[in-house]
RNA sequence: CGGGAACUGGCUCAAUUGGCUAGAGCACUCGGUUUGGGACCGAGAGGUUCCGGGUUCGAGUCCCGGGUUCCCGACCA
């Protein structure tokens, strides 16, 4: 892509009242524009990485035999009515039709998913069965706060699991808590695993949270395994569940994904049930397991910046590689201008995700200051300077030093970077 | 939803005790110069000072009401 033909701009200076690391730098780096409190436009830039952590996250689903789906975010309103939320989940957004009814915007799926269930499961021989959607949720947060950290409408990853016993049910939970492990490490963010409480959902539930000075929850590390427990289960006479030892670290976490064993709570709003082997009727076990990929694009950055601006981690990275030309207006220019064209159309054909910064008449100084904040992996300039050693230079964004690489000798050097 | 702070051009900010035609930087347009860390010179365009009332000879500034945004708390399926 080249960058005079991008819809992009980058600034200078953040918005004064915007504290979050997050919010700042992705607004200034040009991947995202707040609209109104907890809701943004996600601009090429920002689209581009979403879509990276999404595309990882459908891929570790299709792993664990998940089938994607796509439910609507409008839904009746007598589906929540039949689960008592209408009235008893205060975030839920209802909309007001001009012809004179009601109904919800999605704020998760169990109201659609379940009775879907229906019209798929009718015997054991059925089950189990795995669904998901990554889709945009909505819900009417008293207070957005944090840039990505807790939007109004934000994007997220919902997996319903289905079950003919209870014993099923804690299994494929199992595969999904390490599926999701997989998932956070893959995005740079590696996550704990935390017992937590289930909310309305379930006594208990697993929270991954990601450790980070500015986390909005606290968390209790056993020192002998690793697993977590969230501040509002845990007591000091807590042993660790897993490995029985009662010695703990306090720490500032951010909550990317958690899950659930519904059992069969919204089965029985629904009656989603099953015939067994011996002709009996029982209600289908149900899992839910959600992660944030807006969320976690949100804590990346939370972890992944430096002063000039963001690190991307090189599985989400928008791009790998980003190219600038230094052309001037020297004797060298035309030079370097199509020497920098040639690279750029090499790379594209080779498969590398390059930005090519082609501008002209930007000086050098802002082209190196954007190529900071926006964070791409591998930096590569060509000016007259590298010409005149038949070179490029390529400095990596987490790296101060950069090298100087014949230019015979680029292509190949970037197809590893 | 409670508490605090803020709101002036696209962005970041000025504007004395309430006083003249509301200023500057960034960004933008034109001309020139410049090209390895957010260059420079000149010219130009850009404003319902969040909205509505009030006080006053006079309001960006003071008072009342509302809105929006950010922060703390509550909430977090």
């Amino acid at each position: 892509m080249k960058q005079s033909q991008y819809f992009l701009k980058t600034t200078k200076t953040a918005s004064k009242d915007e504290v979050s690391i997050n919010a700042r730098l992705l607004e200034q780096g040009g991947f995202i524009n707040k609209e109104m409190a907890g809701v943004y436009t996600f601009l090429p830039l920002g689209l581009r990485v979403l879509q990276k952590i999404e595309n990882i996250v459908r891929e570790e689903m299709n792993a664990i035999g998940a089938n994607e789906v796509l439910m609507p975010a409008m839904q009746p309103k007598e589906n929540w009515q039949a689960t008592g939320r209408w009235d008893s989940l205060d975030v839920l957004f209802k909309v007001e039709s001009q012809h004179g009814y009601q109904l919800a915007l999605g704020p998760t799926h169990e109201e659609i998913v379940t009775p879907l269930g229906k019209k798929i499961i009718n015997s054991y021989r059925d089950l189990p069965l795995a669904v998901y959607q990554i889709q945009t949720k909505f819900r009417d947060e008293a207070r957005a706060k944090s840039g990505l950290m807790r939007g109004r409408e934000f994007r997220m990853k919902d997996l319903y699991s289905f079950h003919a016993s209870e014993e099923d049910l804690g299994n494929y939970y199992k595969i999904v808590a390490e599926s999701y492990k997989r998932i956070f490490t893959r995005l740079g963010i590696p996550a704990l695993y935390v017992e937590a409480s289930g909310g309305s959902f379930s006594k208990f539930s697993h929270e991954f949270q990601v450790e980070t000075v500015n986390g909005e929850d606290t968390v209790f590390v056993c020192k002998g395994c690793n697993l977590a427990v969230n501040k509002e289960i845990f007591t000091d006479e807590k042993h660790c569940t897993d490995c029985g030892k009662k010695d703990y670290r306090e720490t500032k976490a951010s909550e990317v994904g958690n899950i659930f064993e519904l059992k069969n709570k919204y089965s029985d709003s629904f009656e989603l049930e099953f015939t067994d082997e011996e002709g009996n009727r029982n209600p289908v076990m149900m899992g839910c397991y959600g992660i944030g990929p807006s969320r976690c694009m949100g804590v990346v950055v939370e972890e992944h910046n430096d002063d000039k601006g963001i690190i991307w981690p090189k599985e989400i990275a928008p791009f790998q590689v980003h190219l600038i030309s230094l052309s001037g207006n020297g004797p060298e220019s035309s030079k370097i201008s199509s020497t920098a064209e040639q690279i750029y159309t090499d790379l594209q054909a080779s498969g590398v995700e390059v930005l090519y910064d082609d501008r002209e008449e930007v000086s050098a100084g802002a082209k190196f200051a954007d190529s900071d904040i926006i964070g791409i992996p591998a930096r590569v300039v060509i000016s007259a300077k590298t010409l005149a050693q038949s070179s490029a230079e390529i400095k990596l964004r987490t790296s101060s030093e950069s090298e100087l690489i014949p230019l015979t000798a680029l292509l190949e050097k970037l197809n590893n970077v």
